[in-house]
DNA sequence: ATTAAATATCGAATAATCTCGATATATAAA
DNA sequence: TTTATATATCGAGATTATTCGATATTTAAT
């Protein structure tokens, strides 16, 4: 426990949520399955930048994806993530 | 609540953390109090290297620091941050 | 006042990230 | 098979991160 690759899955882990837009993006698949067609005009980036991000945090385990036709659906991929961004939430309101 | 703001603390709060060396450090420093002296030797990256790394997570409000004569003694900030390096170990103990 | 130890800062090179518009590909409907 | 919608990929410019060696600064001891 706690060697190298725990660390580098961690840190892994961090760097996909390190980005105000990806996590403005978890928070909206936090109210439940969306597709990007959702996500990305409510959020004001376009649709490439905001594809990226979706396979980044599909890459990175935070998010789990399925097709639905023509649309992908997202949703958070577990709930020790749900745990985790519970966390972090809590610790921002009072820690800034 | 969820405000930008928040999202902005968030996202430098992962950023601190997504780099593998760092969270090495904040591991070491879950020991107990360590300066840079004891850190950068143990870890094998330069001494100005380190000197940033422990800067950015001191103002990322991850780790504190105290003065004791010539050198800086660095601890985890406070309980909050323990809590969540613990869910983040254990998430990359089970995930990975 | 010199010295020694610890830490901070500077300048720089390389690599990675961010973000876009343009274009390609996949899926289903007509 | 053409069309429409959703998503993916490409190429690129701008910004930020990584990491170092060299040098500066701070603090305490001699």
């Amino acid at each position: 426990m706690n060697d190298n690759t725990d660390l580098k899955w961690r840190a892994e882990f961090h760097k996909a949520l390190s980005n105000p837009v990806r996590l403005q993006i978890v928070e909206m698949v936090l109210d439940g399955e969306m597709c990007q067609c959702d996500i990305f005009p409510a959020i004001g980036h376009s649709q490439s930048t905001i594809s990226l991000y979706l396979s980044q945090l599909v890459r990175s385990g935070i998010l789990a994806v399925r097709r639905d036709g023509t649309r992908k659906l997202y949703t958070i991929s577990n709930p020790g993530i749900l745990k985790a961004l519970d966390i972090m939430r809590h610790l921002a309101s009072q820690a800034k």
